[in-house]
DNA sequence: AATGAATGAGTGTTCATTCAT
DNA sequence: AATGAATGAACACTCATTCAT
């Protein structure tokens, strides 16, 4: 029983790290340009080795797909549980964001915001995913509001910046640059909340 | 000689439609998912003919890249030279930008912001343009802002969070949907040059 | 259009040699034994050069069967036609299937007897073909024994057994041995024949 | 000395097992269609562990031939062996080697006359096997016949037409049909054995 | 100019087999 | 004895590219 539960740790946990070097290099090179026998070199191994792991290319994508996204998701959604007043909360989600793309996780944008793969049920499982994390930064600016239900008008424009502005960031920021993780993380959360803020207040003036 | 010049000038045609063709199919679809024959298809050709025409794959991806960095680019130098207010010019740059990406170019953004494609010489021109193109727009911030030189700071920021923005837009912008392209070019207009306007104001007034 | 009529002539002849040539090389090997770059090498060809001729190797033996089944069963239909006696065009019809076994279609018994594919629809396909020959020996028993419609008794074992014994030929027949082809015709067709027709005169008596 | 004995036994016969449970498979799907894998499944093992009892698949195979060939041939032997008169004995054998298909080894047929094997040697075992079992018919035949040596002649052919028929047996019989087994084994005995007694009083007559 | 024919290089995938545990 | 891990060899298939016509 120890034996078995040994072994199974030990293939779950290959099977961790070759998803993790997976994700790299899909995020690095995309999805067709990465082939199993470079995912195997990666980890000393040859490419019909990974289907003792993963039945296809698709099915390993597919979970470094999730593995990324439940991970993320689950990071942010611990912030939006926390409480806090929605500004905060929105801010804090901004700057969680920028230390997922640039310190923590710098496969997420390229997997779920720029990758192109050629297989249908693939883009739509990204494509669900992103939704979902739309969906955690759209509920907060909704509370911010205090529009539970319909459609967001103008405030829609604005997380779209956001979003566009976050899914920007790995493409320019370099690390070591003039500019700290740190200073980008307080910067973004200042500026692309504040169209937020002020129509909260413009809303209460009414 | 006039026959030769005709025949030139045809050629010439063919070549641009060709080029045309295949960028809004290399934009679709990405580099590698874009088959010779597929390009070739839509044009009423098969595959090899192309080599008429274009060396390699390569080539034509290379003339794609160009011709529309061009166009694009020309169009945005027009609204630079007109001479107005750099408020005003930065603020017409966005809305044009906007008009590009969602009406006349829409390969432009896939092209130069999403397509992951295998060749680092590729790669490298796509950069390139890229710089040019942000290039247009920080000559205006730098002036609306009076620093011809030196870094940017956080207009640095600013500008990325623009450039974002403006590339995310087709990601999610839907022809026929809740807005027009009007309306979301006057409010990235609004909304992305105000942070510029506010830095400037607090210059002046220092 | 006269060079495109020869030009599709000679490759429609080039397919029906490729078919031929596989059909050939399935008979032998078998369907999963026998590659593409065998079949392409047996017309001096590369393997993947038969793409431009059969999109798979499915289709190639799909066509390899169709073309194999038309041939033949036109050829019995042509003795069904003839409106001889129901006891000659019997005999004729085992004596020919004989012809094309030993002689004119080697390939056939293999392909639709003997080889064992592992795609479910090539094998309804083989089947199906098997039903339609089958069937043009059963309608001439049936009126041999003038019973047009219901369950054919113990002929149904009869014909079986003609059938199996014609599956069974190319198994054991070596040309040049101490039989010829025209010998066992000749019995093959008396043989095989003469139940039925006893039968048909046991129902005369009674 | 005891415990070796058991162990040896234990083995002998998980030994067996995997060769009835092998056979089966060889026969329903082929040689190369049936994996490592899929036999050991059917015994609860994973593919790796049959090398314990084999050396290959080949070497698997190959015993599943001499196993079921040597069972068959010794149960038709000792109909032989009752020492019957030659016709009576010829027809036990046809009505056994029925009852062998259809209801006690459905895998010979299938493993003797049908499979197509890519390595000579097992195609030459095979063969050789077929001859055993012929000669255990043709045997009788001589005796029936007078004929001791030289060429059959068209009892020859007669032989062939009674393999082929019982070669074919499998492929329309299906259980719970029309037919019962005893009913074709009556049959197949009359009708395949009523050349050789008609060979048999002709030759007494002259 | 256009293309049918052909192919080399590469890719995802299967599978019998080996080996350490 | 059993197997998880690993792999080499093979295979169907794709595609950019060449070339003769």
């Amino acid at each position: 029983m120890g034996a078995q539960t040994r072994l199974d740790r030990k293939r779950a946990e290959k099977i961790a790290s070759l998803e993790r070097v997976a994700a790299r290099l899909f995020a690095e090179r995309g999805f067709e340009a990465t082939g199993f026998e470079e995912i195997a070199a990666a980890m000393d191994l040859r490419g019909p080795s990974l289907y003792h792991y993963f039945s296809s290319k698709e099915e390993l994508f597919l979970r470094c797909i999730r593995q990324s996204a439940s991970e993320v998701l689950e990071r942010l959604q611990k912030i939006t549980a926390a409480g806090d007043e929605p500004v905060e909360t929105l801010k804090h989600l901004i700057e969680d964001q920028v230390y997922i793309e640039l310190r923590d996780y710098p496969e997420f944008v390229p997997l779920f915001f720029k990758i192109q793969v050629p297989v249908e049920t693939l883009r739509g499982e990204i494509l669900a995913s992103r939704r979902e994390h739309a969906a955690i930064f759209e509920l907060v600016v909704r509370e911010l509001l205090g529009r539970r239900t319909g459609p967001l008008g103008s405030a829609r424009v604005q997380l779209e910046i956001a979003f566009g502005a976050l899914a920007y960031l790995p493409e320019w920021f370099r690390p070591g640059g003039a500019l700290t993780v740190e200073q980008i993380a307080a910067q973004f959360a200042e500026t692309l909340s504040r169209p937020f803020v002020e129509m909260a207040r413009a809303d209460q003036r009414i």
